[in-house]
Formats: structure tokens, C-alpha cells, sequence
DNA sequence: CTGCGACCTGGAGTGCGCTCCAGGTCAAGG
DNA sequence: CCTTGACCTGGAGCGCACTCCAGGTCGCAG
């Protein structure tokens, strides 16, 4: 399994950021090692928030061939530009919640009898 | 202004997130420090990632009093330790990206007759 | 031969977090 | 005094990314 469910792969194949993904004989989907390298790739935009929208037009980028590659690199540098600030983001924000949490923690340094019973089991 | 839309802060104090926002005679809301302090510490669980029905907890927490403070303590920790897995992730995608992203390079030296025209204005 | 379970399809439904709307009120500027 | 514009309310609507459903078709175990 490539991470994604099989209802979000039916999805991705129906809105077309999966094409021409193999049948057998009976109709059900076979997945080649192409097709998980490709989910691979999707699962790694979709983890740093592309949006949909953006991933489609990647996708149609990268089957039209060579001629798009400019595009691509431009795509995906703005993006890892977005997810840079994302973290920086995530990092300044957590340490807000960290100074949060020792303030808490000094608080609760001074009233200890609160903590009583929470991790003590009694018969 | 917090950060968040009018609508935002309207929704809020719907939901509960944000409790006894004073009103003038006219009935318009005036917002405190201690309730641009508090919005602050909103925005930073939010875009953090943490979801609006654990703020709702995590108020309702706060407006319980000091007895609550290591459940605060709890439930911070926690959420610090997703936003680090978060951080993570994003690393670690970050570099596929980028890995990608040299490849691609690779590929447009080759093949320089691709970048013509991209950057060049002519009259 | 008969179940059974895992897949198939098109399309409807869901959850989240807002965002917008209609209709109303108020305070200040011209 | 009247208009304007920024706010108010309850409630409906929206966009995204899935997720679920009804009804159908295989292929294999018993």
C-alpha cells in the first residue's frame, strides 16, 4: 500500500492525477513499481500541503514531456520555498507553546498537591 | 487586529473559544489585551495544526481554574510532540523535494535550448 | 454449484473551518 | 435631518479532500 486508501486512489485516479493505471482481466487496477514511485511523489506534496490543484497541474507537467521541465523546477521551488516558511513557522509557534508549558509547569511545581492521584494506582 | 478575520472572531465566540467579550452601549464588541493575549495563544495552536474541538478543551480548561493546570500541562505536551512529528515530516519531504528539485537541474543543463526565452523580454 | 469477500462504478454525503448573506442598529459627518 | 458605513444577529453556503453507499461483477474455497 502506498499510504493512501483505496477510495482516495480511485479519487486521485478519477480527478486525473493518476493515468493509465494498468488493468487485469477482471477490470481491477494493478499498480506497477512506476505507479508507486508516482504515489510516492504525490504522497510527498500532499504531506507538505499542495494543495490539489497544484499537484494536478504537476502531474499533467510531467506527462507532457520534456519541454516542461523548466516549469516543474519552477513549481516545485516555489513550494519547497512554502513548506521553508511552514516550518520556520511550526518552530516559532512551538516554542511559544514551550514557554507556555513551562510557565505551567512552574505553576504546577508550586501547588504539587494537585498532581496527587494521577499516577498513583491504589488497590 | 489578531490575525483573524471579524468573521473568524465572530465564529469563535460562537463555538466558545472566546468567552465574555465585553460589548460597548452599543453593543459592538471591545476586545481587551487579555483577549488580544489569548487570541494570540488561539493563533498559535491553530496554525499549529491543532484542531478547533481540543481549543474548545483547552479553554474550557483555562476558564476552569488552576486545578486544571496539569491537564493544560497534558494536553500541551502532547501537542508539542505532534508539532515536532509535524516539523519532522516536513524535513523529511523537504528533502525529497529538493532531491527532485536537483534532478530536474540536472536534466534543464542538458538541455538549455529549454530555457530560451523564459527570461529574455524582447520589444 | 454456491457462497463469500474483494474489488468495480457513478454519485451522494461528510467533516472541518471558516465565509457570506439578509436584514437590522447605531454614531458620526455633511 | 439624513446618509453612510461599520458593526450586529442567526443562519445558510462554500471549498477542500476525501469517504461512503448501492448495486453490480469477478474468481476462488468448500
Amino acid at each position: 500500500m502506498s499510504g493512501f486508501s483505496i477510495d482516495t486512489l480511485r479519487y486521485y485516479e478519477k480527478i486525473g492525477l493518476l493515468a493509465d493505471i494498468a488493468r487485469n482481466t477482471s477490470g481491477r487496477r494493478v499498480f506497477s513499481d512506476d505507479d508507486l514511485a508516482w504515489l510516492g511523489m504525490l504522497r510527498c506534496l500532499r504531506e507538505t500541503g499542495m494543495p490539489i490543484a497544484e499537484m494536478l497541474r504537476y502531474s499533467e507537467l510531467t506527462r507532457a514531456g520534456d519541454e516542461t521541465v523548466q516549469e516543474r523546477i519552477e513549481l516545485l521551488h516555489s513550494h519547497d520555498r512554502r513548506v521553508e516558511e511552514q516550518i520556520e513557522r511550526l518552530r516559532f509557534q512551538q516554542g511559544r507553546i514551550q514557554r507556555k508549558l513551562g510557565f505551567y509547569r512552574e505553576i504546577a511545581e508550586y501547588r504539587p498537591e494537585i498532581d496527587c492521584g494521577v499516577s498513583a494506582a491504589r488497590p
